[in-house]
DNA sequence: CCCCAGGCAGTTA
DNA sequence: TAACTGCCTGGG
């Protein structure tokens, strides 16, 4: 199966692509930076870049790039070369739930962020609800990352470095709707400002040496830790234990109460090295249906 | 008005 | 080392 790449003006093509659906991708909770427009296409911004992306029948559009952009870059971030029919196949072998919930969200691809970038979204994202930590990112983009330009009408900004973070007091940070999460954003940039190399570096550990690691940073606890596990450390073994898959597990799996560490032993022991996956189609199916509001 | 939201850190027992 | 509690903030 080759993918049929078309490169053309400002804009690039994959014929024929399956597995892509963008508000699969762009909203089963992996990412915070993608905003849906109202022709149902998606902006977003990663590795300082500004990038559009639709479907038309079986066809991805990406608008506002290039050929060297899109096979340096994008081809990757969009984990173009993973087959996820090899992977639904293994998650669903003797699994009739787990088919059920790839059913919904067939079209989901794990995007390959920015560690950084991650980190800090993540530190965010505890106890806190989606469109609030978009707010909080965007806010922290639009005061201290850089001007990327218009697009579509709207100022585009990138994500600040980690050095431009840790110099900004606590006032600063808690101004970008963060709240008591402030102080481990800065503390948490000083150390990465403090040694960037080893940071950049800490994906060529493996999953448990990885994880140790980033428990050290301030408001990293293990359900961060597994997100940036899975979401730019390459760990595809992770699995996030939030609320929503621990009800949805307990509803569909266990039928009782079940602690997150026994839901983890679980997810380790039946899904192996593709577990992140297993979480990501099961949290979507849950939010989706609604399963565990209650 | 109270409660909770894709948890974590800090403090007890 | 397990259990408990407070925490920004705003939408239900």
């Amino acid at each position: 199966m080759k993918l049929e790449i078309i490169y053309e003006k400002d804009q690039v093509v994959i014929k024929n692509m399956d597995s892509f659906e963008p508000k699969h991708i762009f909203e089963c909770g992996q990412c915070f930076r993608w905003d849906r427009e109202e022709d149902h296409s998606y902006t977003g911004i990663a590795y300082g870049r500004v990038l559009n992306v639709s479907k038309r029948g079986s066809d991805i559009i990406f608008k506002n790039t290039n050929k060297k952009d899109f096979q340096e870059l994008w081809y990757h971030y969009f984990d173009l070369d993973t087959n996820y029919n090899v992977i639904k196949e293994k998650l669903s072998h003797n699994d009739p739930i787990m088919k059920k919930a790839i059913e919904f969200g067939a079209g989901i691809r794990i995007l390959k962020q920015q560690p950084w970038e991650t980190l800090i979204s993540f530190i965010i994202s505890s106890n806190n609800n989606i469109p609030r930590i978009k707010k909080a990112i965007e806010l922290l983009c639009e005061g201290y990352g850089e001007y990327l330009g218009v697009f579509l009408g709207k100022k585009r900004y990138s994500f600040p470095s980690p050095e431009t973070v840790a110099k900004r007091s606590i006032e600063e940070i808690k101004a970008c709707n963060t709240g008591y999460r402030a102080p481990y954003i800065i503390k948490t940039a000083e150390s990465v400002a403090s040694n960037p190399e080893a940071f950049q570096k800490l994906y060529k550990f493996n999953t448990e040496d990885c994880q140790r690691q980033l428990l050290t940073f301030s408001g990293v606890g293990p359900k961060v830790a597994h997100c940036i596990l899975f979401f730019c450390m390459g760990k595809m073994d992770a699995f996030p234990v939030d609320v929503w898959v621990k009800r949805i597990m307990e509803y569909l799996y266990f039928k009782e109460d079940t602690p997150s560490k026994v839901i983890q032993q679980f997810a380790r022991d039946k899904y192996g090295g593709h577990a992140g996956f297993a979480q990501q189609y099961l949290f979507y199916y849950a939010r989706e249906l609604g399963i565990g509001k209650n």
